[in-house]
DNA sequence: ATCAAATTGACAACCGGTTGTCAATATTGC
DNA sequence: GCAATATTGACAACCGGTTGTCAATTTGAT
């Protein structure tokens, strides 16, 4: 199989993403760590704060499996961000929700990420952020659509 | 702390990073499942076909930790596809290179990559990829200068 | 040449993800 | 209403990553 100018291109942009794949994930364990938190607890904490939630409704709203989500939220109730709540329509599937604990922490990562954002927002030119997302949108649907 | 415009727009780009992210952690696992192997394996024989390294040296050229390359380097070694081999310069620190099974197996690897990439390249329009490049590489940019 | 400091691999514990199995419970079709 | 089926949580094993500790070896400064 010979390389092509289009598939050097496309392996190099694999590279670049990845890399910022990388970089993304440490900012999310680092805008979280200050509460002793991590990405993955924020993306449930985040999700149970709209709506109390099964895991495994949780997980299949993360596309994670069932049994990623359930350590997350064992680990959360463990340490009192969240509780397993009676579910009155299931008796097998508790609800997962925040305690007060858990809303203070989320609210506290939610504050550090707006300021993070905002910052960051700002040293982009207007229209360059819409830009990166469309790009990086092209991107993805090419590499969804298997064929 | 109030959202902006930029900030929310930063943010989503953000998501969306996080998810193309996913997207080619999944690509590198499916492009090497079929020799039984995964991304992070594959790093690790990309990287020793080129050089005999010690594990120490490899986890430096990835940014990944000593131990956590460690791991990755004997399961390949368990599996026939490296060897540790004596280091003249350092008692400790044995070489790891590949053996023809994982020369073998590196090579499939990579015609399976190459077709892949040819391919989807090949859906892009020309000085695309070029584009979506830079994009990722600026917010690269930005995210790694901290202040 | 010696002695302090750095590097290294082995080992262990943990986090966050996966798959697979099992028994209990819900749901659905008839 | 009942039987087949699907969903769920508990449990276990694994992969790939992290941190931390320890003893052995290298390296570097004097």
């Amino acid at each position: 199989m010979k390389r092509t100018p289009a598939g050097d291109a496309f392996t190099d942009v694999v590279t670049t993403g990845l890399l910022l794949g990388g970089v993304l994930e440490q900012a999310g364990d680092t805008l979280t760590a200050p509460d002793g938190q991590s990405g993955a607890r924020w993306k449930v904490l985040g999700i149970v704060s709209k709506r109390e939630m099964t895991v495994a409704e949780i997980a299949r709203f993360l596309k994670l499996s069932r049994q990623g989500v359930q350590k997350v939220a064992d680990l959360l109730t463990k340490e009192g961000l969240t509780a397993y709540l009676d579910n009155p329509s299931d008796r097998r599937a508790k609800l997962l929700a925040l305690t007060n604990r858990g809303r203070e922490i989320l609210s506290a990562i939610q504050t550090r990420q707006r300021r993070w954002a905002n910052h960051m927002g700002e040293k982009f030119e207007v229209g360059k952020l819409a830009e990166i997302k469309a790009a990086i949108q092209k991107l993805i649907a090419v590499l969804s659509d298997s064929d």
